[in-house]
DNA sequence: CCCTAAACGAGACACTGTCTCAATAAAATG
DNA sequence: CATTTTATTGAGACAGTGTCTCGTTTAGGG
């Protein structure tokens, strides 16, 4: 995924300023900090990562105050999380949204992406007819990646 | 998932038992508890629950040995993992193995199976030709369950 | 300028899983 | 059978990730 163009920053800079207005938060100095580096990361990214990024600023912001923006990202629908049956948490952007796939290299862990195709349409009425009220899915490939498979 | 058959408990007990002889392990108390505390639970189980389980046992099993079952089980192709994006793993036994994929419910953490499709086939051309080597897959939907939608 | 409520940081805590290390049991050997 | 070697184990320390509490700070609104 290739980062944001400035127009995408500014629709989800409004997405998360309508949110906190809705809430009834503020945009203080520490989530402001959090969504400048949700910002400027791309790709698939985890908490930590983001909290070892945010402590860098000479404003120390604490990890309560991180996880709890990243909640608030979340809601806003700034950033989703990503389940990778790791031990942590991964979140990736939502902007630009082309629903697509992750295969993941179990030796890397880098991450391919891949666009969802209609088939998935099938599955989808399959739930459906099962009474299931789909919120969203996600198709995950595991194995080796090009590179890695040439390293063995 | 129904739980396992007789003949199936037997089959799953063959191949843990060749795979310990392969790796040049034993079959000891401990690792025995667990196998047959992994056979009982069916549907998908956490480590944790496990972990309970087997310390009801007259034979006291340390959570070090629980999990180093887990993954001799999993070694064995006894259980598999499958990831929910929670922040403990999950497994799920592998026997009578008609692949499928997995509706979760973000309310109640149920969870529906379905059956995989050849629709998957042509997401696995693409990667294949990207290069990717692919040692598993898995779709998950999450969303609301029947009984969680009309709870609301 | 004061009052109130929101936001915050620090750190305790919880959960899941891994690791080490000394004790034990079991097998192999003489 | 005694001794040596090796595999297995349990206890608990440790680590990573995330949550929660609580006292303090901050910032508007009056």
């Amino acid at each position: 995924m290739r980062p944001p163009r400035k127009d995408q920053i500014q629709a989800e800079q409004q997405k998360f300023h309508d949110y906190l207005e809705k809430a009834n938060l503020q945009l203080t100095p520490g989530r402001n900090i959090v969504f400048q580096e949700v910002m400027k990361a791309h790709g698939h990214f985890a908490a930590e990562e983001l909290v070892k990024l945010c402590q860098k600023h000479a404003r120390r912001v604490s990890r309560a105050t991180i996880y709890r923006s990243l909640r608030e990202l979340r809601a806003a629908g700034v950033i989703r999380e990503t389940a990778f049956g790791e031990k942590h948490q991964h979140y990736e952007h939502v902007y630009d949204e082309k629903l697509h796939h992750h295969a993941r290299c179990i030796q890397c862990h880098r991450v391919m992406e891949f666009p969802c195709m209609e088939e998935d349409e099938k599955y989808v009425s399959i739930l459906k007819k099962r009474g299931f009220h789909i919120l969203g899915h996600e198709l995950h490939f595991y194995g080796l990646c090009p590179d890695c498979v040439m390293r063995r």
